[in-house]
RNA sequence: GCACCGCUAGCUCAACUGGCAGAGCAGCUGACUCUUAAUCAGCGGGUUGGGGGUUCAAGUCCCUCGCGGUGCACCA
């Protein structure tokens, strides 16, 4: 160790606080690149994927030999050696896996020797050989060379014990490379999005993009993330939904527009909430809430028969879910009224409502308004008793600003939620384009807001604006995408983000 | 935001009423030419989330901060 150059010793004190495995594999690359040879090399001569190995080599028989030599890469998952015949399961990622031999006969002494000291589990492995069958009827490579496709310096988890959710979440990368279901639920999440991009261009919707960055937030009540403009010298806001500009396009005569995109609100998260969230919103003029919740239904069940070829769905926990037919609808006021056994309406006294909620432990504000303690009675109720997907119809007037009065029922607007799995999955309306009535209804949430109600919508004049040009009648659909992927796959929404919002973590 | 629970080796987890910090996998050394979580022998690896306190003695008790989980609140 005398003669150790002063950068070495610079390395290896600043080791000190690296794990053992890490110091280890740190060295092996060194090793491979004093040899001469890469660690991280350019490009690799490939011939084919293991996925296209397996499709036609997946059948050969035992002990059989193909002549075909082929050259592959992928990440060693799994190593195991018997001296002088080395094995090694590559995995493609996606779940498609093919078995390395490396055998002292093949590759030589130091090949093989090379093999056993330089290679860990984990690196990116490339390997050329004959396309065989091993004795136990296992497709590999029978190896002539291999090299380095890429060293990897930190060790993998335990294959067969569950990584913790936080782990999991942190550091996808190694939940995607462990779990084959953390690939798929991202293949799938793109299945999904893609069959609503193509069912609502088959009905002849045009995709458009509205701004993210607002100078005011608005179309949902929802509180907004703050962001500073420097050039502008003004603050602006995340947008909490793109509602009020697909309005406008509607107003110019886009007639069927949707977006699909982020949406984001300064918000608590839990296992179906999440700061930032995709959100499909979409617009057709003259059609109403009851055409929206058709359209609604078909690209549901079309997005189910995209991602798993049928309406009857197989959770990820094995239970089964039936997407199929037309879904039920009910009536908000009317089905809690027969769930409490007694007469609700929009004009039910406000001390009625109160006892109500206490008498069941609703915690409530008294600055909410009569049809939110309502909603919050029907959630206690009513939305436990949903088996299949359920439209729940017609809500209280004074929790919808944005949403046109029912045609003939009085004191509600035309506004159906979407319940499936026993969470809301989508929101639809008939929109409310009489620009009088709508900005009757921003000054009041405007007022509200001047009250401390942080939540209230601010009044968008130019929104006002757009408006009082005509709206043609319209009806609108909100939908979290990824709660349309928990709905298909039954996982939590954390799981349906390939990289959810997590809080930084310490001494890193 | 509030309450409760958790944080120990690279990973998954043990460690009684405070009394020498351990296992499996992974790693290192050696053996082994058809393995499938290979096997066999041996060995190393820890600031017990950070900081402070009580105590002869703290992974364990107290305070505090961080992160996570669950429930509540808010929301889609």
């Amino acid at each position: 160790m005398s003669d150790v150059p002063l950068i070495a010793l610079a390395i290896v004190s600043d080791e000190l606080d690296v794990p053992e495995q890490v110091q280890i594999r740190r060295h092996k690359r060194q090793t491979l690149l004093d040899r001469g040879l890469q660690a991280y090399p350019v490009s690799l001569p490939i011939t084919v994927s293991i996925a296209q190995l397996r499709e036609q080599y997946g059948h050969l028989e035992a002990e059989a030999e193909t002549g075909v030599t082929v050259g592959i890469a992928g990440r060693v998952i799994f190593s195991r050696n018997t001296g002088k015949l080395a094995f090694a399961t590559i995995s493609a990622g996606s779940g498609e896996t093919i078995q390395a031999m490396v055998s002292l006969g093949q590759v030589g002494e130091e090949s093989l020797a090379d093999w056993k000291a330089l290679v860990d589990l984990g690196d990116q492995i490339f390997v050329q050989g004959e396309v065989i069958s091993s004795k136990r009827g296992e497709l590999s490579v029978f190896v002539d060379s291999w090299s380095m496709a890429a060293k990897s310096l930190r060790p993998l988890p335990v294959a067969h014990k569950e990584m913790n959710e936080e782990s999991r979440v942190r550091q996808r990368y190694v939940d995607l490379i462990m779990r084959p279901e953390a690939q798929a639920m991202a293949r799938t999440r793109v299945k999904a999005v893609s069959a609503l991009r193509t069912s609502l261009s088959n009905r002849d919707y045009l995709e458009i993009e509205t701004p993210m960055l607002q100078t005011q937030p608005g179309g949902a009540t929802a509180r907004p993330f703050i962001t500073h403009s420097n050039a502008f010298g003004i603050d602006l806001y995340l947008r909490i939904a793109p509602e009020l500009f697909l309005k406008r396009a509607v107003v110019g005569g886009l007639d069927r527009v949707f977006e699909i995109n982020r949406n984001f609100r300064n918000e608590g998260a839990d296992s179906t909430h999440s700061p930032e969230f995709a959100m499909l919103e979409f617009y057709q003029a003259y059609a109403d809430y009851q055409e929206m919740a058709t359209i609604t239904r078909e690209l549901i069940q079309e997005a189910a028969q995209a991602v798993a070829g049928s309406l009857t769905l197989i959770h990820f926990d094995g239970s089964e879910h039936d997407l199929s037919g037309v879904w039920p609808q009910i009536d908000l006021y009317g089905s809690l009224s027969q769930a409490i056994d007694q007469d609700l309406t929009p004009e039910t006294p406000r001390a009625v409502l109160e006892s109500l909620c206490k008498a069941v432990d609703i915690k409530f504000a008294p600055t909410w308004v009569n049809g939110k303690l309502v909603e919050e009675l029907f959630e206690h109720y009513v939305i436990p008793t949903f088996t299949g997907p359920t439209f729940v119809m017609d809500f209280p007037v004074d929790t919808s600003p944005l949403t046109r009065d029912h045609r003939s029922k009085s004191g509600v607007v035309e506004k159906w939620d979407l319940y499936v799995n026993g969470f809301e999955l989508a929101t639809g309306y008939s929109e409310l384009v009489d620009p009088v009535i709508q900005r009757e209804r921003l000054v009041e949430q405007a007022s509200l807001g001047e009250k401390g109600d942080k939540e209230a919508m601010p009044l968008d004049e130019d929104f006002l604006r757009a408006l009082e040009h005509g709206m043609p009648p319209s009806g609108g659909v909100g939908m979290g995408v990824d709660r349309l992927l928990m709905a298909l796959t039954g996982q939590g929404i954390r799981e349906t983000i390939l990289f959810p919002l997590v809080k930084p973590e310490r001494d890193q």
